[in-house]
RNA sequence: GGGCGCGUAGCUCAGUGGGAGAGCACUCGCUUCACACGCGAGGGGUCGCUGGUUCAAUCCCAGCCGUGCCCA
């Protein structure tokens, strides 16, 4: 016997524990030729579960549960990365409670320890994932820094690098001068506020070396780079500078000379028209200093403060004091023109939260540009789509104006870069350091000694190679064969360009195919306002909090329900209820239906039912199975669920069981028979219709229900094809509309509830009179009629009528009839009618209608206007049979 | 500044070149033998504004207004 209640709480842990102790997630089990594979988007070591990756697991999993019910031999492959820098500040912290630095350990305890905090702590994420219910097959898990992805890791970078495709260049990078490391231009976050803009004077020097008196002034926001300025722009058509370009300024403070020069960059809009240029500090500046030959000079050290280049009286001031002083210096010296208010964007560190230096250093860089040729071209010739497809543009706008990706990372947790320094900084990059030695001797012609790089890759590096280092790449294993490309990636569009860009890139270099055919970009999931969750607004939802108070199938969908492509998902607690009682709705079935004895009968056929309304079910669950079906391979996940929720409330529960009990309480043995085993066939439908989306409730109720085979997360998906019946949903349609009017007229003629009536119907066709005979059963118990028949005669003085098709549903009601309320109603109808039939008159009067229109269509509005026409017809006939009272 | 998206019922959102929909909320009625996390019925929208294309526009096009995001 069923519980009363469905109590998730006392289920999922079960489940989920059976699932995985049975191997039922292990890939390589179907011997189906086809394969489906998902690699997940690794989440951070040191992440725990948000309502992001509820929803991006959802929908994973979703996609893995049809397939592998498909028969495909599926493979969720799990993992998480090492997230380098995270995880280093999340260490470094708790040391930081012990007094210590990674300093004081060195570089090979402090990796140690590491270690030993990602297998105290490292599991979190993974531990959650199971509470989403999803089925990754866990006996593969990898994880970025694991023996065989470092092998993968390190044979990428080496053959890049001897393909010319990795290289070491001095560039500007961003610098985090909190973390002491560069960082990529994907780890930068630019802000928009409001700053200041600094106008200083510099003065221009006179033919003898000596300060002409003339001055330019320049703008800045940073004005401590000056100390850096090694030019000062002009464009070359602004006229008020052209006498300037080509003589010299006497660099304040410093005394160093630099050049004006003309170079488009300077806006003449902007400011003065002339700006100062610091190559070694700002971007923009170093590309005007590479066309204009200037000196590059870096003022900063690792911690952004001031070095020693610098006049001795700002040496060791951190950026933000010098600024202050520089600028009061500059005031001292009667140099200071003017401050004005400047909204400005400024780039901050995404994990340290401090503002990046762009800073000049020696630093590998992957050719970006090139690698993105193919990953171009894939896109472009529908190897790989985009779903939604708009989300290409994005991806094609990024990729074609990509810059060297800067993957060399000044932290310890990591893969070590394979490249080792001769005497004279010469790069040897090798798989060993024997090799190296061995290249670096050969290169010198003597022995010399090689230093390792101390540097390691960017997390970003290794994830890129994930889903074919995760099968066993570099080795040749039967999984890459196998599972490789995979079918589809999913994930958050605000990671288009950290994993899908990437992962095509090395995909296509490594192994000449791309390494998904489908990218399903899915939305934000933000608070019930639009807006974006965070912890400093407070309006974080925690998946785990969400799945404790109202189950996990609840979460799982709403999430679905809410995955509309292209828009966000915002999250209500509403919502979250609402499908937490369609669980308890569908527990309530499944008690219905034990109640009733209906237990599914192993040899049913559900092409061969009799009676009319099993038909209907039957046809109605094949329809709502293929809607789910189209749903998900075109991955609108809103649609499945939609689908399946109206089909098992909407139309299983609140018709189909209700048509049934008048059957189930009959003498019909043979109708009752069969109307239970349809029904615990229908219910089963149900359960696999919807298992990808709500696991745990369906799994439970399908052993619950009876002895089982196997589990039915394993079943085989439905195959319905066929069963459709246009003449059993034509019927039972109508048996619909006719208990929903006559619900109707009681409820709006204030009949009680418990009042059996008379039902009659005038001018009703033949094949209206077999339906009501074939139905009659069902209609008087759901619309409380305890008589009905052709009509004899004339209508019954104090009648209410009403319109379906061609007939008119008469319910006598001598002595209840409320006259002035039933002619209310009656005018109601004919008011709602009106202004309709007026619309489609209208249509069926214009010529250009007629003679343009389809003539389906024309012939479709006629049908449609002399329906109408006859509805109001027998209404006003209703109407005048009332005036007679 | 460039790009993308959105504006449909009180709220959150589906949807379609030819009859405006759902969930929640709301109103009324119901201890109907699966379910009050329920059942039945109902009210509520000039589909942002202005033009254009079309026999026909909420849907396609242009402009505008409002709003959100990404990039610089």
């Amino acid at each position: 016997m069923l519980d009363k209640n469905y109590t998730p709480a006392d289920v999922e842990q079960r489940i989920y524990e059976q699932w995985e102790s049975s191997g039922a997630f292990a890939c390589g089990k179907s011997e189906s030729k086809d394969a489906y594979t998902i690699v997940i988007p690794p989440p951070n070591v040191t992440g725990s579960l948000h309502m992001g990756h509820a929803l991006n697991n959802t929908l994973q999993d979703i996609m893995i549960r049809y397939n592998r019910m498909l028969g495909k031999d599926t493979l969720w492959q799990p993992g998480t990365d090492h997230a380098g820098i995270a995880t280093q500040m999340v260490v470094e912290r708790q040391m930081e409670a012990e007094g210590l630095t990674r300093h004081d350990l060195g570089r090979e305890k402090f990796i140690e320890r590491v270690w030993d905090w990602k297998a105290e702590s490292g599991g979190t994420i993974t531990r959650q994932l199971r509470r989403l219910g999803a089925s990754c097959d866990w006996q593969r898990e990898r994880f970025t820094m694991d023996e065989g992805l470092s092998k993968a890791v390190q044979k990428v970078f080496v053959e890049l690098h001897k393909s010319g495709l990795i290289y070491r260049d001095k560039r500007l990078v961003n610098w985090d001068p909190m973390l002491h490391t560069a960082i990529s231009d994907l780890e930068v976050e630019n802000k928009e506020q409001n700053g200041k803009m600094w106008y200083f004077k510099y003065p221009v020097e006179g033919p003898n070396g000596e300060p002409s008196g003339e001055f330019v002034t320049v703008g800045t926001t940073r004005p401590e780079t000056m100390l850096g300025d090694t030019g000062v722009a002009v464009h070359p058509d602004d006229e008020r500078y052209t006498d300037l370009v080509g003589k010299n300024v006497v660099l304040p403070i410093t005394g160093r000379i630099i050049p004006i020069v003309a170079d488009e960059y300077a806006d003449p809009e902007k400011g003065s028209g002339a700006v100062k240029i610091t190559p070694a500090h700002d971007f923009n500046d170093f590309e005007v200093g590479k066309r204009c030959k200037l000196e590059i000079i870096n003022v900063l050290d690792h911690n952004a403060a001031i070095n020693d280049v610098a006049p001795q009286h700002l040496r060791g001031l951190d950026r933000f004091e010098a600024r202050d002083a520089i600028v009061k210096e500059m005031e001292g010296l009667g140099l200071l023109e003017k401050i004005e208010e400047n909204a400005m964007t400024v780039p901050y560190g995404d994990r340290s939260g401090v503002v990046i230096e762009p800073w000049l250093l020696d630093q590998w860089f992957v050719d970006a540009e090139t690698m993105a040729v193919d990953a171009i071209k894939a896109v472009e010739d529908g190897r790989t789509t985009f779903h939604p497809k708009s989300y290409e543009n994005i991806y094609f706008d990024w990729m074609r104006n990509i810059q060297p990706w800067c993957v060399s990372r000044q932290i310890w947790w990591g893969h070590q870069i394979p490249a080792w320094y001769g005497p004279d900084g010469h790069p040897f990059v090798e798989y060993t350091e024997a090799e190296a030695q061995a290249a670096a001797d050969k290169h010198y012609g003597k022995a010399v000694e090689i230093a390792r790089d101390p540097d390691v890759l960017d997390t970003w590096f290794s994830s890129a190679l994930w889903p074919f280092s995760t099968l066993g790449w570099p080795d040749d294993t039967p999984e890459v064969k196998r599972y490789y490309p995979t079918d589809c990636l999913v994930t958050g569009f605000d990671i288009i360009f950290f994993w899908v860009a990437r992962m095509m890139m090395m995909g296509l270099h490594f192994m000449d195919e791309v390494p998904f055919k489908d990218v399903y970009i899915h939305a934000l999931v933000r608070d019930e306002k639009g807006q974006k969750m965070s912890k400093s607004k407070g309006n974080v939802m925690d998946p785990l909090d969400l799945i404790d108070q109202f189950g996990c199938d609840a979460v799982r969908f709403t999430m679905t329900s809410q995955a509309v492509q292209g828009r966000d998902v915002k999250l209500s607690i509403s919502r979250i209820e609402g499908y937490r009682n369609f669980v308890t709705k569908i527990w309530n079935a499944a008690r219905y239906a034990e109640m009733n004895e209906c237990k599914p009968v192993a040899d049913f056929d559900p092409a061969k039912v009799n009676i009319t309304v099993n038909r209907w079910i039957i046809s109605k669950t094949a329809e709502a199975v293929g809607k789910i079906e189209t749903a998900i391979n075109t991955y609108r996940f809103n649609e499945a669920a939609d689908a399946g929720y109206h089909f098992t409330w909407g139309t299983f529960c609140d018709w189909y069981l209700e048509f049934t009990k008048p059957i189930l309480n009959g003498d019909d043995e043979a109708a009752k028979a069969e109307t239970r085993a349809t029904m615990a066939w229908v219910f089963d439908q149900v359960l696999l219709m919807l298992h990808p989306i709500m696991p745990y409730v369906t799994e439970e109720l399908w052993t619950q229900i009876t002895e089982r085979d196997g589990m039915l997360m394993l079943q085989t998906w439905p195959n319905l094809k066929g069963l459709e019946n246009a003449d059993a949903d034509a019927e039972m349609d109508w048996v619909v509309r006719l208990i929903s009017t006559v619900r109707t007229v009681r409820s709006e003629m204030n009949v009680e509830p418990k009042a059996q009536l008379t039902l009659r119907f005038k001018d009703a066709s033949a094949a209206t009179l077999a339906r009501l005979d074939a139905n009659r059963d069902l209609i008087h118990r759901l619309a409380r009629i305890q008589d009905s028949g052709a009509l004899q005669g004339e209508v019954e003085k104090g009648s209410v009528s009403t319109v379906l098709d061609e007939a008119t549903v008469v319910l006598p009601m001598s002595g209840i009839i409320d006259v002035t309320a039933e002619k209310a109603r009656l005018d109601k109808e004919v008011k709602k009618l009106e202004p309709e039939i007026m619309k489609y008159e209208k249509k069926l009067s214009n010529q250009g209608f007629l003679a343009k229109a389809p003539a389906a269509v024309v012939t479709e509005q006629t049908e449609r206007l002399e329906g109408m026409k006859a509805d109001r017809a027998k209404l006003d006939e209703a109407l005048a049979r009332l005036a007679d009272l």
